[in-house]
Parts: structure tokens; C-alpha cells; sequence
DNA sequence: ATGGGTGCAAACTGTTTGCAATCTG
DNA sequence: CAGATTGCAAACAGTTTGCACCCAT
């Protein structure tokens, strides 16, 4: 029901066409994101720790390889939010594309969506020659808790 | 000529109302960023090393601790591109304001400007009852020259 | 069986911090 | 002269890398 779901078969067939294997520790990694409700962006950080939580001990080092590997294949989105470390996010096709909006006190984070930017992103792009792969406007701010 | 432009009185000025001191240091970080013609951003490590050509010996904890002086005092804007290290810019009013095209193989950046993606910007962040410090729109994509 | 993948520990990069000395207002 | 600011060196956080062993195809 989900179309952006990927089964073990779907993410294998994905990495061996680009000449990769499917390992457990991929697998795993990938369920995280999925296991998500609404696709909240992760840090690697959380990941590893979380997979340890379930008692899947998958090093920090292929939680990085992988994430990099996933970012490359496009399964994943890289965002520079304003915490200090990337957070990575299931890349959802451009109909559910979102934008963040960050409070730069407490890093509460929401989201938003617009096609008109993502338009407007296309189009500057396009003018200038290049192939667009993500398009991010990030708004920094500060919430109404933490406003004086 | 230009509005943007802070001379040393106004830069102390700016500082000695906020409680804080002009500095040779201080001033000379700013004029580096007042001297780039398209106004470009920098980062630490640029602004070092260009402070040490010119003679200026400046440590590069005081370049970290002045970058981020001047952010909050709304002097300058910080970036998150695709290099793995922040960037500064001077941080020009709203009319001048712009966003990035950045190639995630050479790193090659175009700025643009669209007042549309300003406005839907501030205006999904005021729905949210969030104050706008910063609006940036980040495209990232391959240039011209390094799609294959 | 072969070459891609993993875990570990060590290296690295960019950035931050403690502290004594120094300078600004 | 008090308190802000600096430089230095050491500490830090997040991320990357070399290498021997392991496993998916």
C-alpha cells in the first residue's frame, strides 16, 4: 500500500543491477527507515543504536558505508539540518517532497511541503544546466515556545 | 554605495550595543568578507589562511568564535553546502537575498534569487508561528560538465 | 572461488574549549 | 581596572579508512 516500500527482493534486485549484494546488515538498516511513520530523518548516530536495541550489532562503519551507498542509489536523502551531524530520511517520490523548517534553539523540526518550490527549484536548475537530484529549502528560525 | 557595507564605527557601534568589543581582529574577518566581490562564502580554513598571506596572524579558534559572533549579531549567514565544512557569507538585506545550486561531484555553486520562494518560505513559517532567521533553498545536482 | 562487505581500531577533519596572558571600553 | 577577547594546545564529535576475515553471488 505503500508504493515506496521496498521488500528484500525489491532492495536486492536494486543493489545487484548496480553490481552490490544484499547483506543482512543492509536489510536491517533500510527496515529502520521503513519501520518509520512518517519517515522522520535519522541520524547515524540513532541508527546503530537503535539497531543494537533490537539486538542487531551492525558496526558504526557499515552504518555510514551504507547510508552513503543508499544516498548514492537514491533511496535515501542526505539533509544538513542544524544539529551539528546529517540526518538521512527515506527519499520519497517528489509528490510527498518536503522542506524543513528548523527552530535554531530547541532543533524542533517541522515539515512542509510545496510543490511551487520544488518548480521553481526545477526550473533555476534546468536555466543553469544541471540535473537536479534533491532540492532542500530549509527555513531557520526560532518556534513559538522558544521566542522572546 | 553600498548599504550593506560596515565601516569600523558601525561595526563598533553594532558590537558596543550587544556589550561586546571591537577588535583589530574582529574588524579584519569582517573586511575579508567585505573585500569578496560577489560577496562569496567562506569558510574558516579560507579566511585563515588568507588572513596569514596577508600578514594578519589570527588564530583559527578567534576566526571560529568571530564566524559565530557575527551570525548571531545577524552579520553574517551560515551555509551548509556540500563540502563538509560550513561556509560564511555577509549576510545582505532581503532584496539581495539568494539561494544555492551546488554540483555534488565538483562542487561548482551557482547563486539565484526568487522572491516567490521567500515569500511562500515566510509565509509557511509564520503559519507555524515560527520567526524567519533564514530561508535557504539548497539544490543539489550535477553540473553541465559532470553529467555523463 | 572471487570480489564485494564487514568489524575493528586507528586516523582524520572540522570545530570547540580551558586557561593564562592581553587588550578594550 | 574589570571583564571581554585572544592564542595555544588539548579535547571533541562525527565521519572515514586500512586491513584481515567473511560471505553473497
Amino acid at each position: 500500500m505503500d508504493m515506496t516500500f521496498y521488500s528484500a527482493e525489491l532492495l536486492k534486485q536494486e543493489l545487484n543491477d548496480r553490481g552490490y549484494r544484499l547483506t543482512p546488515q543492509r536489510q536491517k538498516i533500510l527496515d529502520i527507515f521503513q519501520a518509520q511513520p512518517q519517515g522522520e530523518h535519522l541520524s547515524a548516530e540513532f541508527l546503530h543504536q537503535d539497531l543494537s536495541q533490537e539486538g542487531e550489532h551492525i558496526s558504526l562503519s557499515t552504518v555510514y558505508r551504507t547510508l552513503h551507498l543508499m544516498v548514492n542509489m537514491g533511496l535515501l536523502r542526505e539533509l544538513e539540518l542544524a544539529e551539528g551531524h546529517k540526518h538521512y530520511e527515506l527519499n520519497r517520490p517528489l509528490r510527498e517532497h518536503h522542506h524543513h523548517l528548523v527552530c535554531v534553539h530547541c532543533n524542533k523540526t517541522l515539515e512542509f511541503s510545496d510543490t511551487q518550490i520544488d518548480q521553481v527549484g526545477e526550473k533555476q536548475a534546468n536555466a543553469a544546466g544541471y540535473y537536479v537530484l534533491d532540492c532542500q529549502l530549509t527555513l531557520y528560525g526560532t518556534c513559538p515556545e522558544c521566542d522572546r
